[in-house]
RNA sequence: UCCUCGUUAGCUCAGUCGGUAGAGCGGGUGGCUGUUAACCACUAGGUCGGCGGUUCAAGUCCGUCACGAGGAGCCA
């Protein structure tokens, strides 16, 4: 007898083919007439199930045709051909082991349910086909990543999720502290008193790593982040979470354009290795949740992303002759409506969208010659929208300072990022990735409260 | 935070003109010798989101609150 997994069967079939198998996992479905019966069992190795049939000799033959979905079992049995028409083989159970019984309130049923209702259970959803493909291909993309930036020589580096930097600036940000709310010390001005407080200086969660990683970059060249980022936003749209992930590249010596075909390198590398190694998830998601996908995908991989600079894509959406509700206008941010336009009908495929005007981008980018426009990136993609926002980073200490000033912001918070500019300074680059974003593109999910096992949003943080 | 829509059995939903609650699936019981969301029969299961109002009478009309979804803003 061999202990196997339900993927080793599927991939190497023959080997298996006359062999008595040992396998355990939970049951999908099982349907049972008083000679025999059936099970799906997904033994979580892989996207499939594998049908399990049994007999009325087994001496506990009732006890498992009562058995109900989501049942944990272990089984021996031989591997056959089937007489089915919808599987090529199966399992002949020699024995089927109760391991853990599910109770009758299972929720989980053999018909669909809504996206909605499995959040309100997201302990079990990962049950469920979407979800297990859904996580898998999370697990795998995230992989991706971190082999397209090894290979690539890049430096992993973990940035603080605490911060004690107030100067992130992209966001809402969600306090740190120790201290018990009903009792916050205060100074005698009434203000709130840090210093007693667990670092003696206000803290905050993280909004980004890349004020962080900039300084490593100009160590070893080409670094990146990918770890939890929070923004207490009270945003409640199917593209943002309070809790998600981000991967942010910072490449030195290096302008907007190098930071484009990174990002562009990036996405394809991720997409291809996706589409190599979860078919059977990537089949299922074209199958049931977009029918478009592989195809989309696969154009992807296969074409060029367009560039565009902010004014071009202006001067486009002007001359579509589209109505929109917000009206196109130099120098105000592209709206959603305006952004989904050009990259759903205009284009019809992934567009990088560069040289905004200064007014609209962070103080940190870098300011080009015509004084007007910052080198600052964002990829639009069909479906998702927004999905990366980079820039060539502002390398001059004086420039820095007056963008600083200009925005109001105080130049003092910002010592060490200036020390920067001041200790051999380099053009460089980078941009943050939405990794749930980029989940949801790949696979088609709609609503990032889908793509994330348990998703935090503003009035939710149930598990 | 704003706009729109929604909340009825465990789940997915129907419920007409305001007249006291329905189906399918799931659960339970029984049947069935190759099923594929198996099938057949029987059966249990409801504070119609909460509160207030109009009315002889409210799941249905009005107000309000809560929660959810979609869109917008913020952004990845």
């Amino acid at each position: 007898m061999v202990k196997t997994s339900v993927k080793e069967i599927y991939r190497e079939t023959g080997k298996f083919m006359g062999q008595v198998v040992e396998l355990s996992g939970w049951v999908r479905t099982i349907r049972a007439s008083n000679a025999f019966g059936f099970i799906e069992l997904n033994d979580g190795s892989f996207f499939k199930n594998i049908q399990i049939v049994f007999e009325s000799s087994l001496d506990n033959f009732k006890q498992i045709s009562d058995l109900g979905t989501g049942s944990a079992i272990k089984v021996s049995g031989t591997v056959t051909e089937s007489e089915g028409a919808k599987q090529p083989f199966e399992i002949k159970a020699v024995s089927v082991t109760v391991v853990g019984e599910a109770d009758e309130d299972f929720p989980l049923q053999k018909k669909r349910h809504t996206f909605e209702y499995l959040r309100t259970i997201a302990h079990l959803r990962p049950r469920t086909n979407a979800f297990s493909a859904v996580f898998r291909v999370r697990s795998l993309v995230a992989f991706a990543i971190h082999k397209f930036f090894n290979e690539r020589g890049f430096v992993y580096v973990h940035t603080p999720i605490i911060t004690g930097s107030d100067c992130e600036g992209a966001g809402e940000m969600f306090k740190v502290s120790t201290r018990d709310f009903d009792k916050i010390p205060r100074k005698d001005d009434g203000k709130i008193d840090f210093s007693k407080d667990f670092f003696g200086k206000e803290t905050n969660l993280t909004v980004s790593g890349q004020l962080a990683v900039e300084n490593f970059c100009a160590a070893y060249r080409n670094v990146y982040t990918f770890g939890p980022t929070f923004r207490a936003e009270n945003s409640n749209t199917q593209r943002h979470a309070s809790e998600f992930w981000m991967i942010e590249p910072e490449i030195a010596f290096a302008d907007i354009f190098d930071d484009m075909e990174l990002a562009e390198d990036m996405m394809k590398y991720i997409i291809g290795y996706v589409l190599e190694n979860a078919p059977e998830e990537m089949q299922f998601f074209n199958d049931f949740i977009d029918k478009g996908l592989l195809e989309r995908l696969n154009f992807v991989l296969n074409s060029d992303f367009a560039r565009v600079t902010y004014t071009e894509a202006i001067e486009l959406l002007e001359k579509s002759g589209k109505e929109f509700e917000y009206p196109v206008k130099w120098g105000a941010d592209l709206q959603t409506e305006h952004e989904r336009y050009l990259t759903e009908e205009l284009l019809k495929k992934p567009v990088f969208v560069y040289n905004y005007p200064k007014e609209i981008k962070a103080f940190y980018m870098r300011l080009n010659d015509d004084n007007k426009t910052v080198a600052a990136t964002d990829l639009l993609v069909p479906g998702v929208g927004e999905i990366i926002g980079g820039s060539q980073r502002e390398e001059r200490y004086d420039k820095l300072v007056s963008r600083i000033e200009e925005m109001g912001l105080n130049k003092d918070d910002y010592w060490w990022y200036l020390d920067l500019r001041r200790y051999g300074t380099n053009p460089h680059a980078g941009f943050g990735l939405g990794f749930e974003r980029a989940i949801m593109y790949i696979t088609g999910m709609q609503n990032i409260r889908d793509v994330i096992p348990f998703p935090r949003t503003p009035k939710n943080a149930e598990f």
